[in-house]
DNA sequence: GTCTATAAGCAGATAGAC
DNA sequence: GTCTATCTGCTTATAGAC
Protein backbone atom coordinates (compact mmCIF):
# COMPACT_ATOMS: atom_id res chain seq x y z
CA UNK A 1 0.00 0.00 0.00
CA UNK A 2 1.06 3.69 -0.60
CA UNK A 3 2.19 6.01 1.91
CA UNK A 4 -1.05 8.02 1.61
CA UNK A 5 -3.58 5.29 1.41
CA UNK A 6 -1.63 3.86 4.66
CA UNK A 7 -1.88 7.29 6.07
CA UNK A 8 -6.30 7.29 4.94
CA UNK A 9 -6.32 3.88 7.02
CA UNK A 10 -4.56 4.75 10.13
CA UNK A 11 -5.99 8.26 10.31
CA UNK A 12 -9.38 6.89 9.64
CA UNK A 13 -9.19 4.28 12.51
CA UNK A 14 -7.71 6.74 14.93
CA UNK A 15 -10.20 9.14 14.06
CA UNK A 16 -13.36 6.93 14.55
CA UNK A 17 -11.94 5.30 17.89
CA UNK A 18 -10.66 9.01 19.30
CA UNK A 19 -12.47 12.02 17.38
CA UNK A 20 -10.53 14.57 15.74
CA UNK A 21 -9.39 16.73 18.34
CA UNK A 22 -8.51 13.48 20.45
CA UNK A 23 -6.06 12.06 18.07
CA UNK A 24 -2.70 14.33 17.70
CA UNK A 25 -0.88 14.74 14.11
CA UNK A 26 2.04 13.25 16.01
CA UNK A 27 0.11 10.29 16.98
CA UNK A 28 -0.97 9.48 13.23
CA UNK A 29 2.75 9.89 12.44
CA UNK A 30 4.10 7.91 15.13
CA UNK A 31 1.12 4.97 13.66
CA UNK A 32 2.38 5.72 9.71
CA UNK A 33 5.87 5.68 11.13
CA UNK A 34 6.31 8.76 8.75
CA UNK A 35 6.93 12.54 9.67
CA UNK A 36 5.54 15.56 9.30
CA UNK A 37 7.24 15.99 5.82
CA UNK A 38 6.02 12.90 4.16
CA UNK A 39 2.41 14.19 5.75
CA UNK A 40 2.15 17.79 4.71
CA UNK A 41 2.92 16.44 0.99
CA UNK A 42 0.01 14.52 0.58
CA UNK A 43 -1.77 16.73 2.85
CA UNK A 44 -0.87 20.77 2.46
CA UNK A 45 -4.13 21.72 4.04
CA UNK A 46 -2.86 20.03 7.37
CA UNK A 47 -5.05 18.15 9.60
CA UNK A 48 -8.75 19.41 8.72
CA UNK A 49 -8.12 18.04 5.13
CA UNK A 50 -6.79 14.80 6.24
CA UNK A 51 -9.97 14.58 8.22
CA UNK A 52 -12.05 15.36 5.29
CA UNK A 53 -10.21 12.77 3.02
CA UNK A 54 -10.73 10.37 6.06
CA UNK A 55 -14.73 11.13 5.74
CA UNK A 56 -14.98 10.18 2.21
CA UNK A 57 -13.52 6.59 2.80
CA UNK A 58 -15.39 5.65 5.72
CA UNK A 59 -17.87 6.73 3.25
CA UNK A 60 -17.33 4.21 0.97
CA UNK A 61 -16.04 1.46 3.24
CA UNK A 62 -19.86 1.85 4.54
CA UNK A 63 -21.51 2.52 2.41
CA UNK A 64 -20.21 -0.76 -0.06
CA UNK A 65 -20.74 -2.97 3.23
CA UNK A 66 -23.86 -2.47 3.75
CA UNK A 67 -25.06 -2.48 -0.05
CA UNK A 68 -23.21 -6.22 -0.06
CA UNK A 69 -24.94 -7.60 2.99
CA UNK A 70 -28.28 -5.96 1.89
CA UNK A 71 -28.16 -7.62 -1.52
CA UNK A 72 -27.62 -10.99 0.15
CA UNK A 73 -30.39 -10.99 2.01
CA UNK A 74 -34.27 -10.88 1.02
CA UNK A 75 -35.80 -8.74 3.65
CA UNK A 76 -34.52 -5.79 5.35
CA UNK A 77 -34.89 -7.86 9.01
CA UNK A 78 -32.66 -10.62 7.66
CA UNK A 79 -30.14 -7.49 6.79
CA UNK A 80 -30.22 -5.82 9.67
CA UNK A 81 -29.77 -8.95 11.66
CA UNK A 82 -27.03 -10.10 9.91
CA UNK A 83 -25.39 -6.08 9.80
CA UNK A 84 -25.55 -5.89 13.74
CA UNK A 85 -23.91 -9.39 14.12
CA UNK A 86 -21.05 -7.98 12.00
CA UNK A 87 -20.74 -5.31 14.35
CA UNK A 88 -21.27 -7.33 17.16
CA UNK A 89 -18.54 -9.39 15.81
CA UNK A 90 -16.17 -6.68 15.27
CA UNK A 91 -16.18 -5.20 18.71
CA UNK A 92 -15.89 -8.51 20.52
CA UNK A 93 -13.08 -9.10 18.40
CA UNK A 94 -11.76 -5.32 18.28
CA UNK A 95 -12.88 -3.82 21.88
CA UNK A 96 -14.39 -0.59 19.34
CA UNK A 97 -16.45 -0.19 16.84
CA UNK A 98 -13.50 0.58 13.54
CA UNK A 99 -15.89 0.57 10.88
CA UNK A 100 -19.81 2.01 10.27
CA UNK A 101 -19.68 4.92 12.77
CA UNK A 102 -18.10 8.12 12.93
CA UNK A 103 -20.16 9.77 15.79
CA UNK A 104 -17.39 10.47 17.48
CA UNK A 105 -16.55 13.36 14.91
CA UNK A 106 -20.28 14.11 14.32
CA UNK A 107 -20.88 15.11 18.12
CA UNK A 108 -17.79 17.07 18.31
CA UNK A 109 -17.09 19.01 15.21
CA UNK A 110 -21.32 19.79 14.34
CA UNK A 111 -21.16 22.78 16.04
CA UNK A 112 -17.29 23.82 14.85
CA UNK A 113 -17.15 22.94 11.24
CA UNK A 114 -19.87 23.41 8.46
CA UNK A 115 -18.07 21.02 5.82
CA UNK A 116 -17.34 18.39 7.87
CA UNK A 117 -21.36 18.69 9.48
CA UNK A 118 -22.78 18.77 5.35
CA UNK A 119 -20.40 15.74 5.42
CA UNK A 120 -21.90 13.57 7.79
CA UNK A 121 -24.88 14.55 7.10
CA UNK A 122 -24.48 13.32 3.53
CA UNK A 123 -23.13 10.36 4.79
CA UNK A 124 -25.87 9.62 6.99
CA UNK A 125 -28.82 10.20 4.27
CA UNK A 126 -26.79 7.90 1.87
CA UNK A 127 -26.75 4.78 4.80
CA UNK A 128 -30.39 5.37 5.23
CA UNK A 129 -30.99 5.64 1.37
CA UNK A 130 -29.86 2.01 1.22
CA UNK A 131 -32.34 1.09 3.97
CA UNK A 132 -35.49 2.58 2.36
CA UNK A 133 -34.79 1.23 -1.00
CA UNK A 134 -35.08 -2.36 0.62
CA UNK A 135 -38.11 -1.50 3.10
CA UNK A 136 -39.81 0.03 -0.58
CA UNK A 137 -39.26 -3.41 -1.89
CA UNK A 138 -40.60 -4.98 1.21
CA UNK A 139 -43.73 -3.11 0.49
CA UNK A 140 -43.65 -0.23 2.83
CA UNK A 141 -44.71 3.32 1.42
CA UNK A 142 -41.91 5.68 0.89
CA UNK A 143 -42.77 7.47 3.89
CA UNK A 144 -42.96 5.23 6.01
CA UNK A 145 -40.03 3.47 5.22
CA UNK A 146 -38.18 6.96 5.48
CA UNK A 147 -39.07 6.98 9.22
CA UNK A 148 -38.09 3.53 10.10
CA UNK A 149 -34.36 3.66 8.06
CA UNK A 150 -34.29 6.82 10.44
CA UNK A 151 -35.34 5.03 13.54
CA UNK A 152 -33.14 2.22 12.21
CA UNK A 153 -30.24 4.18 11.84
CA UNK A 154 -30.61 6.37 15.29
CA UNK A 155 -30.90 3.24 17.27
CA UNK A 156 -27.59 1.79 16.26
CA UNK A 157 -25.78 4.82 16.34
CA UNK A 158 -27.06 4.80 19.73
CA UNK A 159 -26.03 1.11 20.86
CA UNK A 160 -23.17 1.65 19.96
CA UNK A 161 -21.79 4.95 22.16
CA UNK A 162 -24.27 2.53 24.71
CA UNK A 163 -21.49 -0.38 23.36
CA UNK A 164 -18.53 1.96 24.10
CA UNK A 165 -19.70 3.36 27.19
CA UNK A 166 -20.95 0.11 29.12
CA UNK A 167 -17.44 -1.78 27.38
CA UNK A 168 -19.97 -4.60 26.46
CA UNK A 169 -21.68 -5.64 23.05
CA UNK A 170 -24.98 -6.49 25.02
CA UNK A 171 -26.86 -2.96 23.60
CA UNK A 172 -26.19 -3.80 20.20
CA UNK A 173 -27.26 -7.77 20.84
CA UNK A 174 -30.80 -6.17 22.20
CA UNK A 175 -31.86 -3.29 19.51
CA UNK A 176 -31.37 -6.69 16.94
CA UNK A 177 -33.94 -8.14 19.08
CA UNK A 178 -36.22 -5.28 19.37
CA UNK A 179 -36.29 -3.76 16.40
CA UNK A 180 -38.33 -6.23 14.23
CA UNK A 181 -40.92 -4.50 16.25
CA UNK A 182 -40.30 -1.32 14.06
CA UNK A 183 -40.43 -3.78 11.10
CA UNK A 184 -44.25 -4.17 11.23
CA UNK A 185 -47.01 -2.10 9.17
CA UNK A 186 -48.56 0.77 11.53
CA UNK B 1 -25.36 32.32 42.28
CA UNK B 2 -21.67 32.03 43.68
CA UNK B 3 -18.10 31.25 41.44
CA UNK B 4 -17.95 27.80 41.89
CA UNK B 5 -21.65 27.01 40.55
CA UNK B 6 -21.23 29.18 37.94
CA UNK B 7 -18.42 27.58 36.82
CA UNK B 8 -19.99 24.13 36.46
CA UNK B 9 -22.71 25.47 34.73
CA UNK B 10 -20.86 26.93 32.04
CA UNK B 11 -18.62 24.43 31.20
CA UNK B 12 -21.45 22.05 31.83
CA UNK B 13 -22.82 23.70 28.75
CA UNK B 14 -19.67 23.75 26.87
CA UNK B 15 -18.83 20.46 27.37
CA UNK B 16 -22.18 19.17 26.45
CA UNK B 17 -22.00 21.34 23.18
CA UNK B 18 -18.56 20.82 22.61
CA UNK B 19 -16.82 17.75 24.08
CA UNK B 20 -14.31 17.62 26.56
CA UNK B 21 -10.99 18.50 24.12
CA UNK B 22 -13.39 20.85 22.30
CA UNK B 23 -12.99 23.26 25.06
CA UNK B 24 -10.40 25.05 25.90
CA UNK B 25 -9.78 26.14 29.86
CA UNK B 26 -9.38 29.80 28.98
CA UNK B 27 -12.72 29.32 26.99
CA UNK B 28 -14.56 28.47 30.02
CA UNK B 29 -12.43 31.35 32.10
CA UNK B 30 -13.83 33.99 29.06
CA UNK B 31 -17.17 32.70 29.60
CA UNK B 32 -17.09 32.87 33.34
CA UNK B 33 -15.10 36.40 32.95
CA UNK B 34 -13.05 35.01 35.74
CA UNK B 35 -9.29 34.54 35.49
CA UNK B 36 -6.83 31.37 35.80
CA UNK B 37 -6.57 32.06 39.80
CA UNK B 38 -10.49 31.20 40.60
CA UNK B 39 -10.67 28.14 38.51
CA UNK B 40 -7.82 26.22 39.88
CA UNK B 41 -8.25 27.53 43.54
CA UNK B 42 -12.16 24.98 43.15
CA UNK B 43 -10.86 22.87 41.08
CA UNK B 44 -7.28 22.18 42.19
CA UNK B 45 -6.94 19.06 40.00
CA UNK B 46 -7.68 21.15 36.91
CA UNK B 47 -10.26 20.32 34.03
CA UNK B 48 -10.48 16.84 34.45
CA UNK B 49 -11.76 16.91 37.81
CA UNK B 50 -14.47 19.83 36.63
CA UNK B 51 -15.99 17.30 34.04
CA UNK B 52 -16.67 14.93 36.48
CA UNK B 53 -18.08 17.34 38.46
CA UNK B 54 -19.84 18.90 35.30
CA UNK B 55 -20.73 14.80 34.97
CA UNK B 56 -22.23 14.74 38.13
CA UNK B 57 -24.24 18.24 37.89
CA UNK B 58 -25.79 16.90 34.43
CA UNK B 59 -26.81 13.70 36.23
CA UNK B 60 -28.51 15.26 38.86
CA UNK B 61 -30.15 17.29 36.07
CA UNK B 62 -31.26 14.65 34.04
CA UNK B 63 -32.56 12.51 36.43
CA UNK B 64 -34.98 15.08 37.95
CA UNK B 65 -36.01 16.17 34.99
CA UNK B 66 -37.32 13.02 33.27
CA UNK B 67 -38.24 12.09 37.08
CA UNK B 68 -41.45 14.76 37.22
CA UNK B 69 -42.30 14.42 33.40
CA UNK B 70 -42.60 10.35 34.21
CA UNK B 71 -44.65 11.05 37.33
CA UNK B 72 -46.91 13.40 35.31
CA UNK B 73 -48.14 11.20 32.83
CA UNK B 74 -49.99 7.81 33.15
CA UNK B 75 -48.32 5.97 30.15
CA UNK B 76 -44.73 5.54 29.02
CA UNK B 77 -45.96 6.43 25.71
CA UNK B 78 -47.76 10.32 26.91
CA UNK B 79 -44.30 10.65 28.87
CA UNK B 80 -42.21 9.97 26.31
CA UNK B 81 -43.81 12.13 23.47
CA UNK B 82 -43.59 14.50 26.11
CA UNK B 83 -40.07 14.69 26.67
CA UNK B 84 -39.04 14.44 22.98
CA UNK B 85 -41.17 17.61 22.40
CA UNK B 86 -39.44 18.99 25.31
CA UNK B 87 -36.06 18.23 23.40
CA UNK B 88 -37.29 19.26 19.79
CA UNK B 89 -38.40 22.72 21.72
CA UNK B 90 -35.00 23.00 23.51
CA UNK B 91 -33.14 22.24 20.12
CA UNK B 92 -35.55 24.72 17.76
CA UNK B 93 -34.68 27.85 20.53
CA UNK B 94 -31.08 27.32 20.96
CA UNK B 95 -30.01 25.21 18.14
CA UNK B 96 -28.17 22.71 19.96
CA UNK B 97 -29.64 20.03 22.48
CA UNK B 98 -28.23 21.44 26.07
CA UNK B 99 -29.86 19.13 28.34
CA UNK B 100 -30.03 15.82 28.51
CA UNK B 101 -27.30 14.24 26.51
CA UNK B 102 -23.90 14.07 26.79
CA UNK B 103 -22.81 12.16 23.57
CA UNK B 104 -19.99 14.12 22.68
CA UNK B 105 -17.99 13.27 25.99
CA UNK B 106 -18.80 9.54 25.57
CA UNK B 107 -17.99 9.19 22.28
CA UNK B 108 -14.46 10.88 22.67
CA UNK B 109 -13.81 9.90 26.42
CA UNK B 110 -15.14 6.37 26.47
CA UNK B 111 -11.58 4.97 25.03
CA UNK B 112 -9.57 7.24 26.82
CA UNK B 113 -10.76 7.67 30.80
CA UNK B 114 -12.06 5.13 32.68
CA UNK B 115 -13.44 7.16 35.28
CA UNK B 116 -15.04 9.07 32.53
CA UNK B 117 -16.66 6.01 31.10
CA UNK B 118 -18.04 4.38 34.38
CA UNK B 119 -19.68 7.70 35.16
CA UNK B 120 -20.83 8.14 32.08
CA UNK B 121 -22.30 4.56 31.96
CA UNK B 122 -24.32 5.18 35.29
CA UNK B 123 -26.30 8.06 33.63
CA UNK B 124 -27.33 5.75 31.13
CA UNK B 125 -27.92 3.10 33.83
CA UNK B 126 -30.29 5.70 35.79
CA UNK B 127 -31.93 7.17 32.88
CA UNK B 128 -32.97 3.85 32.12
CA UNK B 129 -33.93 2.52 35.42
CA UNK B 130 -36.58 5.12 35.20
CA UNK B 131 -38.26 3.71 31.77
CA UNK B 132 -38.12 0.53 32.83
CA UNK B 133 -40.10 1.22 36.05
CA UNK B 134 -42.63 2.77 33.83
CA UNK B 135 -42.74 0.06 31.74
CA UNK B 136 -43.33 -2.29 34.02
CA UNK B 137 -46.00 -0.38 35.64
CA UNK B 138 -47.53 -0.34 31.92
CA UNK B 139 -47.38 -4.16 32.53
CA UNK B 140 -44.59 -5.21 30.64
CA UNK B 141 -42.37 -8.24 31.82
CA UNK B 142 -39.07 -7.12 33.58
CA UNK B 143 -36.88 -8.23 31.03
CA UNK B 144 -38.86 -6.97 28.19
CA UNK B 145 -38.97 -3.61 29.92
CA UNK B 146 -35.27 -3.66 30.36
CA UNK B 147 -34.95 -4.23 26.18
CA UNK B 148 -37.78 -1.51 25.44
CA UNK B 149 -35.54 1.16 27.65
CA UNK B 150 -32.02 0.29 26.07
CA UNK B 151 -34.25 0.66 22.59
CA UNK B 152 -35.36 4.00 23.92
CA UNK B 153 -32.01 5.18 25.48
CA UNK B 154 -30.31 4.24 22.21
CA UNK B 155 -33.03 6.06 19.40
CA UNK B 156 -33.58 9.10 21.21
CA UNK B 157 -29.38 9.63 21.50
CA UNK B 158 -29.31 8.87 18.31
CA UNK B 159 -31.80 11.10 17.19
CA UNK B 160 -30.26 13.75 18.83
CA UNK B 161 -26.46 13.44 16.99
CA UNK B 162 -28.76 13.20 13.65
CA UNK B 163 -30.38 16.29 14.72
CA UNK B 164 -27.04 17.96 14.92
CA UNK B 165 -25.99 16.46 11.85
CA UNK B 166 -28.62 17.36 9.70
CA UNK B 167 -29.21 20.83 11.56
CA UNK B 168 -32.72 20.34 11.52
CA UNK B 169 -35.04 18.70 14.82
CA UNK B 170 -37.21 16.55 12.31
CA UNK B 171 -34.89 13.03 13.28
CA UNK B 172 -36.27 13.61 16.91
CA UNK B 173 -40.45 14.28 15.93
CA UNK B 174 -39.77 11.60 13.57
CA UNK B 175 -38.60 8.98 16.37
CA UNK B 176 -41.51 10.16 18.80
CA UNK B 177 -44.01 8.88 15.79
CA UNK B 178 -42.33 5.46 15.58
CA UNK B 179 -41.58 4.52 19.46
CA UNK B 180 -45.34 3.63 19.95
CA UNK B 181 -44.37 0.72 17.76
CA UNK B 182 -41.04 -0.38 20.42
CA UNK B 183 -44.10 -0.18 23.36
CA UNK B 184 -46.24 -2.71 21.88
CA UNK B 185 -46.19 -6.18 23.37
CA UNK B 186 -44.15 -8.66 21.38
C1' DG C 1 -11.14 34.00 47.07
C1' DT C 2 -9.51 36.23 43.10
C1' DC C 3 -6.00 38.42 40.67
C1' DT C 4 -1.38 38.70 37.39
C1' DA C 5 2.55 36.75 35.51
C1' DT C 6 4.88 33.02 33.98
C1' DA C 7 6.32 28.39 33.27
C1' DA C 8 6.75 24.03 30.60
C1' DG C 9 5.06 21.36 27.03
C1' DC C 10 2.65 20.17 23.02
C1' DA C 11 -0.27 21.48 19.09
C1' DG C 12 -0.25 22.20 14.04
C1' DA C 13 2.48 23.88 10.39
C1' DT C 14 6.75 25.31 7.43
C1' DA C 15 11.51 25.40 5.18
C1' DG C 16 14.88 23.40 3.06
C1' DA C 17 18.22 19.37 2.64
C1' DC C 18 18.50 14.99 0.37
C1' DG D 1 8.62 11.70 -1.87
C1' DT D 2 10.54 11.63 2.61
C1' DC D 3 13.62 13.36 5.87
C1' DT D 4 15.29 16.85 9.93
C1' DA D 5 15.09 21.02 12.20
C1' DT D 6 12.60 24.80 13.52
C1' DC D 7 8.80 28.27 14.38
C1' DT D 8 4.69 30.16 16.32
C1' DG D 9 0.95 29.96 19.12
C1' DC D 10 -1.83 27.75 22.25
C1' DT D 11 -2.58 24.38 26.03
C1' DT D 12 -2.84 23.23 30.98
C1' DA D 13 -0.98 24.32 35.23
C1' DT D 14 1.71 26.90 38.98
C1' DA D 15 3.55 30.75 42.06
C1' DG D 16 2.89 34.41 44.52
C1' DA D 17 0.80 39.23 45.16
C1' DC D 18 -3.37 41.35 46.95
Amino acid sequence: MDTKSQIIYIATNLFQQKGYKGVGVSEILNACTITKGALYHHFPNGKEELLITCLESIDQAITTDIEVIFKQYQTTQEALCAMIEKLVANFEREGTISGYTFSSIVSEMASLSEPVRNTCSNLYAKIQEIYIKKLVEDGFSKDTAASIALMITASIEGAIMLCLTDNTSEPLKVISHVLPNVLKES
